[in-house]
RNA sequence: GCUCGAGUGGUGGAAUUGGUAGACACGUUGGACUUAAAAUCCAAUGGACAUUAGUCCGUAUGGGUUCAAGUCCCAUCUCGAGUACCA
């Protein structure tokens, strides 16, 4: 009987669905008594192309190591489905009308269609879809929870909305540490309880991990939509190529710098490849230096009253307020008396004024050096708090904090309130404003070379501090700047542009004016948009220095800087710099620091590229929002309404008035009373209120998918506590490179929350993650000369000037001869062309390029399996190389595996006939060797995910047993279950044939016996000078001095040596014996 | 530019803590079987020289450490991936 693999393969992967094999335990049901083993495979997208030869490779590995598993008594969670919402169905829907759901059904049928017949031991009654609303419900949920969370420093975790609601009404906002918006007015408790409700959801939603804001988003005109960063490859939109220009808009989006750190340290605690660590540590991109601020000096140098002294400060109106100011310090109020008396003393080691002139407003005390405010109020206050907030505002604008105390505070706990205004005073960097520029530098140490500031041209303060003179110049380069789009700025890094802005500001130390610049090399969205220029130590600075003739100012000691700047900081000795002249680096930054924050012009600071994540997408194929509007301010819909279900619509574009596709949606309001979406006539904007028009990201179903496997059928919980205690993270997560910064961020984010919101036990989702490596297609042209029109094969160019044609390459064969008929019905343009043949053959170029439709290099799964079967599929890929390299495909090597598959069937089948033979001979000693060699190696290969060595070690086992002519059930028993993970149909076949009426997925791994592979000699090596002469087989019980007697007794050692000594005999037993002279 | 990874026959790739370089396949060549083809089986196959015996050279390049280097160290080159003025 000869090895039928098409039947087999049929037959197995039926047993295997009608049977469930492969379902996994939950808690409960029998098989959870084992230990869990969870492996994954990353979402796919069901395209319309379906499956290419590349997709199997990282699902076939996972698939061998999960039945591996298996075969050592874990109970496997392999699950599959499907990230089905995207924009390519939505793309196809605008074109043809046809509704995305109908798209995506189909491709999941050709992909599920596709899966089965490569025999994945995957467990379809898990299988999750993210456009189902039975599970995007629960994606819904998470939106909800993320709204109802603020990110609390002091414990470090992200906490319920409702404790952060208690602190402000019992202690308003000034103690409390939280990440959320810059932009963030103090107020008391009695603030907070009489602002109106409409006030507190805007304050709170500066705190949300989900909020609602007006952002500068990447908007990509030609999909209508904003992308995310990680979305855009090249200043491209990496889905279509499309031009992506930056717009403001309001947005949802999520917190995910609350996680910075977190997210960065979680790498060291899981095993994933060093590269992909690699892109999210840059993509975080930690730096750790000082923020400092330099005082803006109003005028140019040498101009009006730059000599004015600094405590003036007071607005236009000075002179008629100064006299007010004067009475008020003659009269204070009880409080302000009680207060002037701690803080005139300087308990707080910092200088206070009373009734101080700040702009138009006489406020109770200052302190200048720390741009810190403090009012004391009494009950007037309360019924003037608009007013308050305004003047608040006004004074947070120039750049000083506000802090309010209630007159009964200041004369109940004057401690309590002394020791509010030190931790103000400790933290307050004053935030950016008219009176100074705060700048991130990493290299506070070179604070003395700086020579002028540089600001981006988008920078806020540009257009406040631009003198009359300079501004024609400045609006000039600003509008410049502005049109260079994205792209333009990225592949133009060369030419130095800029303007001076005729401001100056004032040097932290030095006291000298310095100007200030505008540039574009310096980005608006890092850190806060402005930098302090050290030309004689960053190149960029020292380019723009050249360019517009500044001084570069040289603070390093012994390193000549009249060519470029110097940038190495080990090699750092600072000089010119008054308190840190000779210091080292490191010492250097740590005394600029402390020098900084005494004067209260800079504080040690880290700083993170990481930005805040956009979660709006102006598409209709996605998750709805549970969100509807009340007066413009978002309101959750409570989880028990979920799921809020996609609305249909006409069509799928934008509405006329450019509103997202939802916007097209004639039922798409939420009624309050009776919890359901009505129709948007029905909107009263008193219980009937509209619905968000966005849907959520690509990212949004993806990012807990792997904790919904794990109770996939729960309809009261994402899943349940027994679920997600007994499954806990997946051990191994199999999937491509290209979503290091995606997916991978945006999960770990999400994992780290539902941790600390006690959801989730462990809060990093995936242990251990493997990069299957692309394969690549190996393209074929053709080549048109130019002018002839004539296509000529390859050797035959000689110079001539073609232009090379993507040939299909199931046109070619594994020689590279094209089919020509075949090509001249296929391009129907090239019908009458002239080919030219070399040896009556046309043959083709070849080239190693991205496997994709556009290049007609595609090769289709369903082939292979039509000619080889799935098993020689599974091999072969496995056997091209390791998992994590790229390689091109090329269907030349698989005869090999389908010829071993044969062997191996024909080693069963040794009888008459290729009739089936198995006997109950005890095997010979070589045949145990072989068997437990092979198990050794092939569970070591398992392990370490070298899947291709592997095959290689079968094939030599199948070769060895089939020259030892073995037929021993001893033998062949244990090698159909080795096989199996790799092979699995034709291992289920012999396993039935050798008697077993079980499947062959659960029996027990074969045990490895190092007794049998123990040896009594070996053929040891012998080189003379490091090289390899000859061998000679020895005892391995001699000693070194046995073995060195010998080998030097044997006849080719005198014939080596020739009659010189040897100085010296190396011999390692066991390994090598290496003759010396 | 920076970061990371990789360079081994005609090809894909093996090679344990440094210890016989090229396992296993593909391809190629020759042979067996066959009317023929397919399938199958056998043999050879890193390069140069040599009838044989054998000799020399060989893991991107140049150095180094070592009894011994594909493997460790230094420098250089090439390719691939990621990133893009990150202050």
């Amino acid at each position: 009987m000869s090895y039928d693999f098409r039947s087999i393969e049929e037959k197995w992967q039926k047993h295997w669905a009608d049977n469930k094999t492969f379902k996994a335990a939950n808690p409960g049901s029998a098989g959870s008594e084992k230990k869990k083993f969870y492996v994954l495979d990353m979402f796919p997208y069901p395209s319309g192309a379906g499956l290419h030869v590349g997709h199997p490779l990282g699902y076939i590995a996972s698939d061998i190591y999960a039945r591996y598993k298996r075969h050592k008594g874990f109970n496997v969670l392999h699950p599959q489905g499907y990230d089905s919402f995207g924009l390519p169905a939505e793309q196809y829907a605008i074109q043809t009308g046809q509704h995305p759901a109908i798209t995506t059904e189909e491709n999941i049928k050709t992909y599920r269609r596709q899966l089965d017949q490569l025999g994945f031991s995957f467990d379809w009654s898990r299988e999750v879809r993210t456009s189902d609303p039975k599970y995007y419900k629960w994606t819904q949920w998470i939106f909800i929870q993320l709204f109802n969370s603020w990110y609390n420093i002091e414990s470090d975790k992200a906490e319920d909305i409702s404790t952060l609601i208690a602190v402000f009404s019992s202690d308003g906002n000034a103690n409390v540490k939280a990440v959320c918006d810059d932009d963030i007015i103090a107020f008391s408790a009695a603030d907070w309880n009489n602002f109106s409700s409409k006030k507190q959801q805007e304050i709170l939603l500066q705190y949300r991990l989900t909020y609602l804001a007006e952002t500068e988003v990447n908007w990509c005109p030609a999909l209508g939509t904003v992308l995310a960063n990680d979305e855009i490859v090249n200043g491209v939109s990496e889905r279509g190529g499309h031009p992506v220009i930056r717009k403001k808009m309001t947005q949802w989006s999520m917190r995910i710098s609350a996680y910075a750190q977190r997210l960065l340290d979680g790498l060291n605690t899981i095993d994933w490849p060093q590269p992909l660590k690699d892109s999210q540590t840059n993509w975080i991109g930690r730096s750790q230096g000082a923020s400092v601020t330099f005082p803006i000096l109003a005028f140019p140098e040498g101009e009006g009253n730059s000599t004015r002294p600094k405590y003036m400060t007071g607005g236009n109106n000075s002179h008629l307020l100064l006299e007010r100011a004067k009475e008020m310090r003659n009269k204070p109020t009880e409080a302000e008396a009680v207060l002037w008396e701690c803080l005139k003393s300087k308990k707080l080691e910092s200088k206070f004024r009373r009734q101080h002139l700040i702009d138009d407003y006489i406020v109770d005390f200052v302190c200048l050096s720390k741009n810190l405010i403090i009012e004391v109020d009494g009950a007037i206050h309360d019924s003037q708090i608009e007013q308050d907030n305004a003047r608040t505002q006004v004074l947070n604008g120039l750049g000083f904090d506000v802090v309010r105390f209630r007159n009964e505070e200041v004369i109940g706990d004057i401690d309590t309130v002394l020791a509010a205004i030190t931790d103000h005073l400790k933290s307050s960097v004053p935030p950016m404003g008219d009176r100074g520029i705060t700048v991130f530098t990493t290299r506070p140490d070179t604070i003395f070379g700086v020579s002028f500031m540089t600001l981006a041209p988008e920078h806020e303060l540009v257009a406040k501090i631009t003198t009359a003179a300079q501004k024609a110049e400045v609006e000039a380069y600003i509008e410049a700047t502005a049109k260079r789009s994205e792209r333009d700025r990225m592949a133009d890094v060369k030419t130095i542009s800029g303007a001076f802005t005729g401001a100056y500001a004032e040097h932290p130390f030095t006291k000298e004016p310095i100007p200030i610049w505008i540039g574009d090399y310096v980005l608006a969205g890092y850190g806060t948009g402005a930098v302090m220029s050290v030309p004689c130590g960053d190149q960029r600075d020292y380019d723009f220095a050249k360019h517009f003739n500044i001084p570069i100012p040289n603070v390093f000691e012994g390193i000549d800087i009249s060519e470029e700047a110097f940038a190495d900081k080990e090699k750092t000795v600072i000089a010119n710099s008054d308190f840190l002249n000779g210091l080292p680096y490191k010492k250097a930054v740590k005394t600029a620091i402390y020098e900084l924050e005494k004067l209260g012009q800079g504080k040690g600071k880290i700083n993170y590229r990481l930005r805040d994540a956009v979660f709006s997408r102006q598409r209709y194929w996605g998750e709805p929002f549970p969100v509807y509007y009340v007066d413009g301010m978002p309101q959750m819909i409570a989880t028990e309404h979920l799921p809020i279900t996609l609305p249909e619509v006409e069509k799928y574009l934008p509405t006329e008035t450019g509103e997202p596709p939802l916007g097209n949606a004639t039922t798409w309001a939420w009624d309050t009373v009776a919890n359901k979406v009505v129709a948007n006539s029905e909107i009263n904007n008193k219980t009937v209120w509209p619905l968000e028009l966005n849907t959520m990201p690509g990212w949004a179903g993806s990012s807990q998918y792997f904790n919904r496997y794990m109770d996939p059928e729960n309809e009261d919980a994402i899943f349940s506590e027994e679920a997600i205690n007994y499954w806990q993270d997946v051990d191994l997560y199999i999937g491509g490179s290209e979503h290091a910064t995606g997916h991978l961020l945006y999960s770990r984010f999400w994992q780290k929350f539902m941790f600390d919101r006690g959801y989730v036990p462990r809060d990093e989702f995936a242990k251990k993650l493997i990069n299957q490596g692309m394969i690549t297609g190996t393209s074929a042209f053709v080549y048109r000369e130019d002018g002839t029109g004539n296509v000529i094969s390859k050797n035959l160019i000689n110079g001539k000037s073609v232009i090379p044609i993507h040939a299909d390459v199931s046109l070619v064969n594994a020689s590279d001869e094209l089919d020509v008929e075949g090509f001249k019905n296929w391009q129907k343009d090239y019908k009458n062309s002239e080919f030219i043949l070399e040896d009556g053959k046309y043959i083709v170029g070849r080239e190693v390029e991205k496997m994709s439709k556009s290049k007609y290099n595609v090769v289709n799964p369903d082939a292979i399996c039509e000619e080889y079967g799935a098993d020689s599929l599974r091999l072969y890929e496995m056997f091209l190389g390791p998992l994590e390299q790229s390689k091109p495909w090329n269907t030349a090597g698989i005869t090999g595996v389908h010829s071993f598959l044969k062997k191996l069937w024909k080693l069963y089948h040794s009888g008459a006939n290729s009739s089936f033979v198995i006997s109950d001979a005890t095997p010979t000693k070589d045949s145990y060797k072989t068997l437990h060699k092979t198990i050794k190696k092939v569970e070591e290969d398992i392990e370490n995910f070298s899947f291709n060595t592997s095959v290689s070690t079968f094939m030599i086992c199948v070769n060895e047993l089939t020259a030892q002519k073995c037929t021993s059930r001893e033998i062949l028993e244990p090698l159909a279950v080795l096989v199996s993970p790799y092979a699995p149909h034709i291992a289920e076949e012999l396993w039935s044939k050798l008697g077993h009426n079980e499947s062959i997925s659960t029996v027990d791994f074969p045990k490895f016996e190092a007794s049998y592979l123990v040896e009594s000699s070996k053929k040891y090596p012998i080189s003379f000078n490091g090289k390899m002469k000859f061998t000679m087989e020895l005892p391995l019980d001699l000693s070194k001095e046995e073995i060195e007697t010998a080998v030097m007794a044997h006849e080719k050692t005198q014939q080596q040596l020739q009659g010189r000594e040897p100085k010296k005999v190396i011999v390692v037993p066991g390994k090598i014996v290496n003759i010396v002279g």
